[in-house]
Order: structure tokens, then sequence, then C-alpha cells
DNA sequence: CGCCGCCGCTGGCACGTTTTAATAAACGCC
DNA sequence: GGCGTTTATTAAAACGTGCCAGCGGCGGCG
């Protein structure tokens, strides 16, 4: 009723007017209301609910020096392990009252640092970034800025710099151990680019694990690099395996969406898993347990990946002086179900 | 080498002192390059990439009066529809220069609303919302300050909006015209709540069909309504199927993600698809076409909706008395698979 | 030659908020 | 009752940009 459809929008100076005060203890109501007697605070209260005033953002960035806003740059939003990770901080960032700016960089070099550009401009209070390669310099335009930034899913090279990941050397020696636990002797791990650090680390944890059995990683394990990393790439790898002159024991996709193209390229093939082939993926998706040979995975903690991050990165906003960096490094966990299955 | 790693931020008025002009100008450079002279212009953006300046966004809205981010508010990011959707706005937006600022309800009117203010406080160029529900008050707030909005798979009640929307109904009968035509009689619907729009249209659609093919709804359509529309409610949904008196000849899903939790339900009973049961999805997400029985699904083209949401919204901003407003609907495709194969 | 119009640039104000120093009032204390 | 101290509020000065009015200079035209 009294809910104000002004049609335009209402500065703190007139919810200072209506309420017989200066704009100054309006500010002090909103943003430290312990400062401000009692009285007097409620009433500005009731005239700000009456005339549906909302803060100008972009005056208090500006006046602040900092927004209420986090960028968070991914690799692919398409993959369900960076839309948990997203829901994660969304979630968090939320409950701590800042925004989220999505950015997704498809992979795509120009388009990453276009999304740069675009936190650069917002005056994001701070970044988490999956970065898409090794290359350190880029961000050092957003922390000149005095942009804060946390890595995700990377771990940090400099001690002065927060990361949160897991700890893909492990993950890699638990799958390719798991397999080999089946009885499988003769390995296939099938990969993205291995210019991608996951993958890389994922497959040297697999040539530990069977170094660690007593074989020898060069003939025990094929690798399969394939230059996507989706479901459409796993079948292709698929067609490759099966059309080589003899199939391995086991498979080490290096990604979930990779497993569920080549279980699907596999099962076409005529080719049974897991009686012929044992197979597992990595990241533990949801549809890993749906498809119809649940996949074996190794589970990573993302949800908790994007809060944990999201904390880390506003700690070190708020308080610069007591934060300590830290790089978090957390452990996979296998995932046993039925493409692994031993008969 | 003189890329300033200045630490601070530069205004743009430093950038007009280093480059002899006034900071008229540099702004001029930055927002109608064409008014001012070439050599000038050349001279000022040399200095603009020395001192590595960055445009204050939160200046620039203050004063301007609006900002170059839109809102956008989805139900679940971690169904892969709104992913789709997402990207293509995220990537239509990136093209004409604005930032997404994303919020995910996760179905939850708290959590929208408290997205709706954090876009108000941004004050967002526009909106981009897959309403919760049909309550359209909860938009006022955000449309009396202005804001436009546009509805994204849900057709708007009112002229004086846009919406961009796919066909439910034309898809449910498309999907049960689908099943009917590889000779089933006895149909069942698996839905989420029919409380939502999406789900109650593609029924009315389905009913539509049957009752084309001379069958009556009633009693030819069985509907089973879950309270969740992922894949464990379709799984639980496949046992309830499975444990019933009669299992129909061919199934529904309302959506993919139930379909594929379903699926697996099914081949876990021993239920053989398309053998025993014919079944078809919604949404044709990309691990339909994954699963080990590939799903037949009612594809919706959802970058395309992301894309023409973000421009029409665009446009209205910028041009809002030349914009006409459009309720867009598009007309959902059908793609059989083998879970829909006649033997 | 003088006037006008146009081009290119300048200077200054305004946007809405936060914050600091200053003011006014209330209060306890010797 | 004067005095220092605390508490509640105010006035004003920023923050960095966009926009508008205006100004000098220059060329064309009468």
């Amino acid at each position: 009723m009294t809910t104000g459809s002004t049609g335009s929008t209402v500065s703190i100076k007139e919810v200072a007017a209506q309420a017989g005060v200066s704009p100054g203890t309006v500010s002090n109501v909103l943003n430290r209301p312990q400062k401000v007697a009692a009285e007097t605070r409620s009433r500005v209260e009731q005239v700000i609910r009456e005339l549906g005033f909302v803060r100008h953002g972009s005056a208090s960035t500006l006046r602040a020096g900092h927004s209420r806003t986090i960028g968070l740059s991914v690799i692919d939003i398409g993959n369900p392990f960076f839309t948990d990770v997203a829901a994660g901080v969304e979630d968090m960032a939320s409950e701590l009252g800042y925004a989220v700016i999505l950015g997704n960089s498809s992979g795509d070099r120009v388009k990453e640092e276009r999304n740069l550009r675009v936190f650069a401009e917002q005056r994001v209070r701070g970044l988490l970034i999956t970065p898409s390669d090794e290359d350190p310099g880029r961000l050092d335009v957003i922390r000149d800025r005095g942009i804060s930034v946390v890595l995700v899913d990377h771990p940090a090279h400099r001690p002065d710099q927060c990361s949160v990941a897991v700890n893909d050397i492990t993950g890699g020696r638990t799958a390719a151990g798991h397999l080999l636990d089946g009885g499988a002797a003769r390995l296939a791990f099938v990969t993205g680019p291995l210019t991608i650090r996951q993958c890389l680390d994922r497959m040297s944890g697999a040539e530990q694990a069977i170094a660690a059995a007593g074989l020898d990683p060069a003939s025990a394990l094929e690798v399969v690099e394939m230059p996507a990393m989706n479901a459409r790439a796993g079948q292709r790898a698929a067609e490759k395996l099966v059309g080589g002159p003899l199939l391995p024991d086991a498979i080490f996709c290096a990604n979930d969406l990779l497993a569920l193209g080549l279980l699907r390229g596999l099962l076409q093939a005529g080719v049974r898993v897991p009686h012929d082939v044992a197979l597992i993926g990595y990241d533990d998706i949801d549809f890993a347990a749906a498809s119809a040979v649940s996949l074996s995975s190794i589970r990573q903690p993302t949800y908790k990946l994007g809060r944990i991050a999201t904390e880390l990165l506003l700690d070190e906003c708020d308080n610069p002086e007591s934060h300590a960096h830290q790089q978090i490094m957390f452990q996979p966990e296998l995932v046993a179900r039925e493409s692994t299955r031993r008969e």
C-alpha cells in the first residue's frame, strides 16, 4: 500500500529528509546501526521501507573504494564439475552479501582476457579463477589493481596467494590402483590435452600406481590424448581403442564426460563393461551414477571447493592484515560402481 | 615494459594530464571516439595503454545512471538446460560489452528474492529471469525501478513485456505422438510438480495427442508426479512403475534428468528399453545422446534462447522508444534415438 | 573584410554514497 | 556548578566519470 512505486529511484537524501535526519545518519543506519540511537534508527528504517529505498551499489562502491561483487572465471560452465563449484561459490557469496559475476572462458584465452577486463572495470572485490593455462602473468593485471585472487582447482605456485585444489596425483594413483587391484595389467589413459595440468597430474599418479605394482609404466600404460574433454571426444576415443590391435584390460578417463562417451562407444561396439574392459572416470558428476552401467569415478569435493575458495577470498579482502595465505589441497575419494566391478 | 604496475588505480585525470588534454576529452575518447580528432585520440589511447588505465565501472554507472551489467536469475544452475541458456546469455552479453551477474534460486523463493535485491542494488541494466512460479508481483519491485525484465522459458502474460519461450504444449504433443506412432497404446507421464507450468503444459500436449489418436486420455495416460525433477526422482519413479500392476507401453518424462534416472531404474529391474518399454525425455541435454541406450528427447533451442533473450533485453534498454515488446515462442523438435526405436 | 558555423577541445558540475571532523547535548564527577 | 567525557547527530568533502555549455580558431561565404 505505502510501498512506494515511485517509478524513479529514491536516494538516501530523500530518506533523510522524510525522516528528519541528515544523510549521514541514514548511512549510519545502513552501515553501523549500533552507532545510532534506537529510536532514530527505527524511524529511519520505517521510512526506508515506506519509500522502497535501495542502496545504490555503484555510489557505494565509488566512495568506499571497493565493491560487494566477486568475479568467477571458469573454463567450461557446461561441465557439471564447474557448475557444482559455481553453486558453492554462489551460495557462500550470497550468504556473505556478495554478488557473483560469472565469466566463462570456454578455454578461449581471448574470452578469458575479456572477462578479466570486465572484472577489472567492475572493480570486483576479489577474483576466483580456474586458470586455463600456467601463465601467471595475465593475473598480474588484476593483482596490480589490488584485487585479491584465489586459484580454484589449481595449486598456487607462490606463497602470497591462496588456492584451493584437489590432489590430482593422488586421484590418478587411486584410480589406476583400483584398476590394478581389479586384476588389470594393461591400462589405457584417455585424456584431454596434456598441457592441462589436471590431466598431466592424473597421468603421473597413474604411472606411480603402475610402478608401485611392479609394472613398467612405459609399456603397461597406453595414453590416448584427445583434443577435447567432452562426451564426443570420449566416443571417438572408443572407436580408436576398439579399432586398435589389442584392447586394454582397463581404461582410466581423465574426466567423466570422456568416460561416458567412451562407455557408450564401447557398448555400441559390443564391448562389455566391466566384463571385457573395466572403466573409471574422474569427477563423479551426477550422471556418472545414472548411466546404464554406473560409472566408477574419483569424487572431488566440488561444492565445498567453491565454498571454501569464496570464504578464503573474502577473508583475504575483509581482513587483509590477519589473513594468512593458504594453499589448501583436498584429497579425492574413490567411488567404485559397476563399471569396475570384479567378475 | 612500460605497462604500469602502479599498484594503485589510475584515473581518467591522470591520463588526461599525461596526454596533455582535459579529462573531458579522455571521456570522449572512451565513449564517443568519433568526436575527437584522430591524432589526439591515438595519443590518448597510447597513454591509456601505457598507464594501464581501466574505466571505473561504478563511477561510470553512477554518473550515467545505468550500468553495463545484466542480472540472470535461474531456477537450477545444476540442470544442463539452464547451463546452456546461461552460456548463450553470457556469450551475447559479453559480445555487447555487458557483464552477467548470476543468481541461482534453487527453486527457493527466499533466495530468489535475495538475488533480486542484489540486482536492484547493483542497478543492473536489465534482468533475465526464469520465474520459479506464476506470481508476477515480485518482479514489480524491479520493474518499478525502471529496470527492463525479459522472461526466459516462460511466456509473458502482459503485452508490455518481452519473453522468450518454447512451446511446451507442442512439445508434449510431439513426444506423446511419437510414442503413439511407435505403436504404444498405454502411456505414462513422469513429471515434476504439476504446479510448474512447463510440466503442466507438456502434460496437456500429451493429452491432446492421445485424444487425437482416438484414445481417452483419462485411461490411456498414467500420470506419475514426483516432487523433484532430477535423476534420483526418475529412479524412484521407475521403482514405482515396475512395482505397479502393469507396465505401460511407453513412458514420457517431463525432463531428461528424470528420464535418465528412470532408464537406469528400468534396466536394473531387467526391463528392456525400447523392447519392453519405449522412453522419451525432454530438453535433449548432452547426456541424453551419451547414455547407454541413447535417449529420444524433445530438443529445445536452449543456447539460442539465452542469446535472443539477451538481445531483446539490451535492445529494450538501449532503444526504449523504438523497441517493440515481443513474446517469442520457439517450436521444439523431436530427436528420435534408440530408446524409442521400433522393433 | 566581417560574419557565421563548425570542429575540437576545455572546465565544471552532478551523480549517491561514505567518512571525518566538528558540534551539540547529556552526563557523571569532584 | 564548572569541567572533562561520552554520545548522537550534522555538515561537508571526497570518490571517478559523463555531459553540457561554452570558447577559440579556422575556413567559407556573402
